[in-house]
DNA sequence: TCCCTACTGTGATTTGGATCACCGAATCAA
DNA sequence: TTGATTCGGTGATCCAAATCACAGTAGGGA
């Protein structure tokens, strides 16, 4: 039932009268992997809420470039969605679903009522913006400071947190559009990597030493 | 007086009761160009408003490289100062003194009743992240996806809007420091923008040709 | 006035990454 | 089964930017 998956989702939103409001004017609707929720330009009209799975937040360049920013999972909403919709601004941004997903999307009026009526509401939003803005200073500083293979690494640890797995099911052509850079560069990374035993290269996948994370901390 | 600067910062808060309660418990400051207002790591126990001047917000590295980020100008105040100081957790980020700036700090806890009690000031904290949310996502696709010559073109326009002169007083290793980058990287740029006539160098100081913006723009 | 420091100009070299040009191997669709 | 497509591997080359290494010059302070 969607109020089970709602409770476990944000178990901060103890408020039946809030529970009741949002699930009452609130959609649910569930998505298969791969599906695009969002592209850039497109309007959006509702505050999307991860309540399942994981969503895949990306900047996309005027000619077509990608950058990977982060993940909605489980009880988070995109900030940028936040903006965009009360502002009546065209998305800036790219979802995806990474995972099976359920989402409960969330009426813009109904959003802004709750903000007011609300405490856990207004709490919930405003430490949404907190933890964005803190992941966007994050790639900030890895696209403006790092060089790619250490990008590379961090990208595959937070991928292994956010699957649960030490197997990533993906392409390199993948990979790098994800860090904004060629499936070359990406190949060949990995290559070192495989080289020094930390991974193993198969096709569609990477396999990753359990003790990646500390190899990598050095 | 204090509350005429406010009005003119501010024009939006009209309600004489919040304006009261920032005139009462904020704490007015000013402040001379070059002043560090905040280092990284440093906590934050007040949100600051800017009433008259301007404020450069840059994001540092751990060695001790440099990424300017935004200006805050009359009438702004810093989302990452909202989401620091109600974390209470430390700066994540640089704010110097750009021009002699006088400024209003709101000490926190007042800042979480007036967000509770006046819709001006839920309003203006919620157009701040927008706003800032804006100006971090072109910060990100200047840094991963232009090239430092056009980085640095914008980044002279900027000044010039900011500082509403065509003269920009400063050194080259300044600019660099901002765009994260070599000096040398900027004393060929400039040189090269020099050529085409479109600035002339001098020590210290850059003259801007008035048609500049349309100039880059091509 | 002279010295020192900060600022600028520029060549040489290196490097990380992008791009181009292929190749073979795996996989899929007909 | 076979042809086409996708994916991964790798050399060659190019380019923007970083780094190193100086040298000249303007200004400020003693």
């Amino acid at each position: 039932m969607t109020r089970d998956i709602l409770r476990q989702a944000l178990p901060n939103l103890t408020d039946p009268k809030l529970v009741d409001r949002l699930l009452e004017k609130g959609q649910f609707l569930t998505f298969e992997p791969g599906k695009t929720l969002m592209e850039p330009g497109q309007f959006i009209k509702a505050v999307p809420l991860v309540l399942e799975g994981s969503i895949k937040i990306m900047r996309v360049d005027e000619d077509g470039k990608e950058l990977f920013l982060y993940y909605l999972e489980s009880g988070e909403t995109c900030a940028l969605s936040l903006t965009c919709c009360s502002a009546a601004r065209p998305s800036e941004i790219k979802a995806v679903v990474e995972e099976k997903a359920s989402m409960l999307f969330i009426p813009i009026q109904l959003h802004e009522q709750l903000v007011d009526e609300f405490k856990q509401w207004k709490d919930f939003v405003s430490s949404t913006y907190q933890h964005r803005f803190q992941e966007m200073l994050t790639v900030l500083d890895a696209v403006a400071f790092k060089r790619m293979d250490e990008r590379l690494m961090n990208y595959i640890v937070t991928k292994m947190k956010q699957l649960r797995s030490n197997e990533l099911h993906t392409t390199h052509q993948e990979i790098a559009n994800e860090l904004g850079t060629a499936r070359e560069v990406i190949s060949r990374l990995l290559k070192q990597l495989e080289k020094k035993k930390w991974i193993e290269l198969g096709r569609n996948v990477i396999y990753i030493r359990d003790d990646f994370e500390e190899l990598i901390a050095k």
